[in-house]
DNA sequence: TGACATTCCGTGTTATAACATCTATCGTCC
DNA sequence: GGACGATAGATGTTATAACACGGAATGTCA
């Protein structure tokens, strides 16, 4: 019996091995959920890239974070910061000040327009979450978890 | 114990439910896989999506497929296929032809070129593959692959 | 056969990603 | 305190993604 993934890709022979439609397994789930959650979003005139950060500065506080520490939480690695958090303070969903102590720093904050986004949207993401994840045990998600870190970890 | 992947993203909260952080586990592990892919490939000129493209047409043998069908075959879906095809062609990776029978479609098939580049990386992103996955046994990987599987089966 | 919807592509436009390079600021060491 | 390297951002540029729209070819049905 062909695979699912196989036949959701049209591929006519089998993967040639286990950890090859593994592979393509994380990585179309992944683009799957991507795709689901910027769809949730589209309503809020943000990008998932964009709620990830507003979840990162609100998670941060009144303190705030630099442009690095955000980049650094952020969950794909992105070389832009700068101009992401330019489109953002434009967008009044932050706001930047720069560091009295290190001049080097520029210290962002989630606004009121920032957290108002995520309360509004997050219900709705829980909801995502939920649904993607209902068919699953418990004990199948651990082992989810458990095995996507460890396939992070090795390189 | 703070999970890995709250370390990893420097979060403070713990996760506020497994499926949240299942959720943002596939897609850093996809991030960070699709990441180490583009390294491996940069040498040879492709982007994954292209290398992507190069495997379903060499699947699709002499008889090439249209534009319609390389995007329903492509992994993470892409609107545009047009101009990724034109810019393929460009690089004599492709070679198109519009379809006598029906002259909506436009038949693409892999060029000397393309087949010469996927011969070349392959064996490189096997290594990759095998690296991933070396840690996990066949037992973890195939319930990885049918959790996912369950996971975009929901919507 | 002629209106009409549908399918498949192409194109215009905007936004974002990716990469390299440049500038300002800071720490360190002599 | 001045040279030096390191760090954080900013900026220029190119390539690609995303979205919307238009046009050609085909199928359908009266």
């Amino acid at each position: 019996m062909p695979s699912q993934l196989q036949a959701e890709i049209k591929q006519g022979k089998p993967f040639p091995s286990p950890s090859a439609e593994a592979f393509l397994s994380v990585l179309r789930t992944a683009a799957m959920l991507e795709h689901h959650l910027s769809e949730v979003l589209k309503p809020y005139g943000v990008t998932h890239t964009q709620y990830n950060v507003l979840r990162i500065l609100r998670g941060a506080g009144s303190g705030g974070l630099c442009g690095r520490e955000v980049a650094e939480r952020l969950v794909s690695r992105v070389p832009d910061i700068s101009r992401l958090l330019d489109r953002m303070e434009a967008m009044h969903l932050v706001e930047r000040e720069r560091d009295p102590a290190d001049r080097r720093n520029v210290t962002a904050r989630i606004s009121a327009k920032g957290l108002n986004v995520l309360k509004r949207a997050t219900p709705e993401l829980k909801v995502v979450e939920r649904t993607r994840f209902a068919g699953l045990e418990p004990e199948r998600v651990k082992l989810l978890i458990e095995a996507l870190a460890q396939i992070r970890e090795r390189r």
